[in-house]
DNA sequence: TTATAACTCTATTAGTTCAATAGGGATTAA
DNA sequence: TTAATCCCTATTGAACTAATAGAGTTATAA
């Protein structure tokens, strides 16, 4: 399971994602997307240090998203809050580490197993970029008016 | 990420069912697939009251597998040690629970994208069994000789 | 120039989970 | 009756999680 703050980091981006030039303020972000706000400060200080976020700071301030929506996925965010996207550290590719139980990567298939779980989320995780989150909101959202 | 937990549960059990008629001291599983001793016998014993382990006590007793290779498939042993498979909590099936971000999880594209990967994770850990495990693994290893 | 709005940063807390171990108890075979 | 073996409860220390506290810094605008 992710961390809540990998989950509210998503939210968030997702929130800020809809207004892609807006500015947004930290209280507005955490009550229209229920996070606890002190909380919430940590994790845009977070992104903005990796620089999918860029900040102002003083009156008038507040958070905007110096990336385009849709060079922002899943997978990156993922990584960046919770490490490995594997389920088992040697099915890893950026957070590789070997495991004691199978010796021999090459023949074990549970290391095989992982592998491909691993491949096919990553793939999934890479497709889902914010652009393509809201563009599929508005249209879950117009499907559920009609 | 898996428990260890749960990945030494796993790797004990393709252990097992390469030769799914033996019984197995705790001892010798544990020398086999570096697990510590006293851990994996709370584990066996886990998978013994879930049925999925037999056991005989005493003098020549031991561990065995109660239930065929092919029945057993990882998506139920991960979910007996670590809980649900989805990322989020709202996406899994077993173990659901709403989530405060995404209010309505009709239109939450968060949701929708997290329930994708679960059923991609699933339905591919139901397909590993032990006995497709072990007999990958025995391809794996001729193809290495060669 | 000063009040105020807003982000920045470090530290701390309580709670939980994880991984592993300890130390007997119960059961069976020889 | 003794040794082998599984059974069971409890405990430990480390690490991590989620959240909060509180003071610091920067920029705006009256």
């Amino acid at each position: 399971m992710l961390s809540k703050k990998c989950k509210y980091a998503i939210h968030a981006l997702v929130h800020m994602a809809r207004d892609p030039e807006e500015k947004f303020l930290i209280k507005d972000i955490s009550e229209a997307c229920n996070i606890p706000k002190k909380f919430l400060e940590a994790i845009l200080l977070d992104l903005k240090r990796s620089g999918v976020l860029g900040s102002k700071q003083g009156k008038g301030g507040g958070y905007f998203l110096r990336m385009k929506p849709a060079d922002v996925n899943l997978a990156e965010v993922v990584r960046q809050f919770d490490g490995a996207i594997a389920l088992v550290s040697c099915a890893a590719h950026k957070f590789y580490e070997p495991c004691a139980e199978c010796e021999d990567e090459e023949t074990c298939t549970v290391h095989d197993a992982f592998l491909q779980i691993r491949n096919a989320t990553v793939e999934m995780l890479k497709a889902d970029t914010l652009e393509s989150l809201v563009k599929k909101e508005t249209k879950l959202k117009a499907r559920k008016k009609r």
